[in-house]
DNA sequence: TGTACATCAGTGAACGCGCGTTCACTGATGTAC
DNA sequence: TGTACATCAGTGAACGCGCGTTCACTGATGTAC
C-alpha cells in the first residue's frame, strides 16, 4: 500500500487543506481526527505518518488558512476598480457571503478564542499570519507614513475581526446585517 | 443530605458564578463538569439537580458574565472623572490587566468563536447581552441621535472585542501592547 | 405541637461514547548489488 | 537491466482517558395529619 513520495506529499497537502476548512467550519475542538481524515479520503490511522500531533496540524492549517486568505485578498485587490484597497478588504470581510461561509473565512474570525488557548507554536504561527494581513492592508494606505499605515491597518483588521465574529454569533438576522453594514460604512468613510 | 431551599438556591448561584469564570478562563470545551463542580465545592453528580444540561449552564453563565460586566462598567462610569464614557469603557476593555484576567473579562472576547458554535438558546442569550452592552455604551454618547449613537457603540464594541481577542492570541508581548494602545488611542480620539 | 412520611440536594460509582494516539500488518515503492 | 530486500504510506483494530450523563443511595428538610 505504500505510495510514492510524490503521492505522499500530495496527501499531506490535502490533509492540511481539508483541516484548514474543517477547523474553521466546526472549530478545533469540534473536529475529530477520524472525521477529518475521512473528509480527506483517508482512514484515521495514517495520520501520524504525516504529523506528530493534532496540534501540529492545527498550526499548519492556520498558516494555510492565512495564506489562502492573503492570496484571495491579493487577487481581489489586483482587479483594478475604483474602490480603495480598504474598501475591497472590508467588503471581503464583511459581506454576508463571507459570514455564511465559515470554511473559507479569516481564521481569526472562525477560531479566535480557540487560537488564544492553543499552544505556543500555533499562536506564534497565528501571530505571523496576523502580521501578514496587517502588512497587506497597510500597503494599501499609500502616501501615509509607514507606522501610521500599520496602526490604521491593525485597527481596521481588529474592527473587522470583531464585527465579523459578532455578526456570526448573533441570532437576529437583522442585527447581524446591521453590524456588517455599519462596520463596513464606518471603515470606508473614515 | 438534603439542603434547605435557600441553601440549594445559593448552591445553584455559586455554580453559575463559578462556571462564568471557568468557561472564560479555560473555554467551554476546555471546562469539564467534574472540574467545574469541584471548583464550586461540590461533586459532579449533583449537577443535574440544578441544570438540564451543560449547554443550559453555558447559556446562564454567559448571561451572568454579561451582567457582571455591565455592573462593573456601570460602577466605573458612575465614578465621575474628566474622562468620557467611551474612554472609561475602552480603558476597561483594553488594559493589560483586563487582557491577563480572562476569568473576569468580556465573554465575547473570552469565548467569541465558541459562542458562535453554541446552540440557539445560548446564542440568543449572547445576543441579548451584546445589546445590553451596546445600549450601555450608546447612552454615553449624549447629544447624539439615538440611531447614530447605537451605530457608534456597536462599532466601538466590535473594535474592542476584536482588538482584545487578537491581543490575547499574539505571542509577541510588544505587539500585544501595541494593539491595545493603538486601539484605545483610536477609539478615544475619534 | 408532635409524628410519620414524602421530597429532593448532594454523593460517588457507573454508563456509553468519542477522542487522540498506538500498533501490527499489507504491499507498492525505492534502493543496493 | 534484473533481483532481493528494506522502507514506509495507508489500513483498521485497539488502547486509555475524560467527557456528559444516569442512577441508587443517604439523610436533612418540608409537609400532612
Amino acid at each position: 500500500m505504500k505510495k510514492s513520495k510524490k503521492e505522499a506529499a500530495e496527501t499531506r497537502q490535502r490533509i492540511v487543506k481539508t483541516a484548514s476548512a474543517e477547523f474553521r467550519r466546526n472549530g478545533i475542538n469540534g473536529t475529530g481526527l477520524s472525521d477529518l481524515m475521512a473528509a480527506a479520503g483517508l482512514t484515521h490511522g495514517g495520520f501520524y505518518r504525516h504529523f506528530d500531533s493534532k496540534e501540529q496540524l492545527v498550526a499548519e492549517s492556520c498558516a494555510a488558512a492565512v495564506d489562502s486568505l492573503v492570496e484571495s485578498l491579493t487577487s481581489a485587490l489586483s482587479r483594478k476598480t475604483k474602490r480603495s484597497g480598504l474598501e475591497v478588504v472590508a467588503a471581503s470581510y464583511l459581506s454576508k457571503e463571507a459570514r455564511d461561509d465559515s470554511s473559507r473565512c479569516c481564521p481569526f474570525v472562525a477560531l479566535g478564542s480557540e487560537l488564544v488557548r492553543s499552544d505556543e507554536t500555533t499562536r506564534s504561527v497565528a501571530t505571523d499570519g496576523f502580521l501578514k494581513l496587517v502588512d497587506l492592508l497597510a500597503a494599501q494606505f499609500s502616501r501615509t507614513r509607514p507606522d501610521v499605515a500599520k496602526a490604521r491597518a491593525l485597527i481596521a483588521l481588529s474592527t473587522m475581526i470583531g464585527a465579523a465574529t459578532i455578526s456570526r454569533m448573533v441570532t437576529d438576522p437583522e442585527l447581524s446585517a446591521t453590524i456588517l453594514r455599519q462596520t463596513e460604512k464606518h471603515l470606508t468613510e473614515a
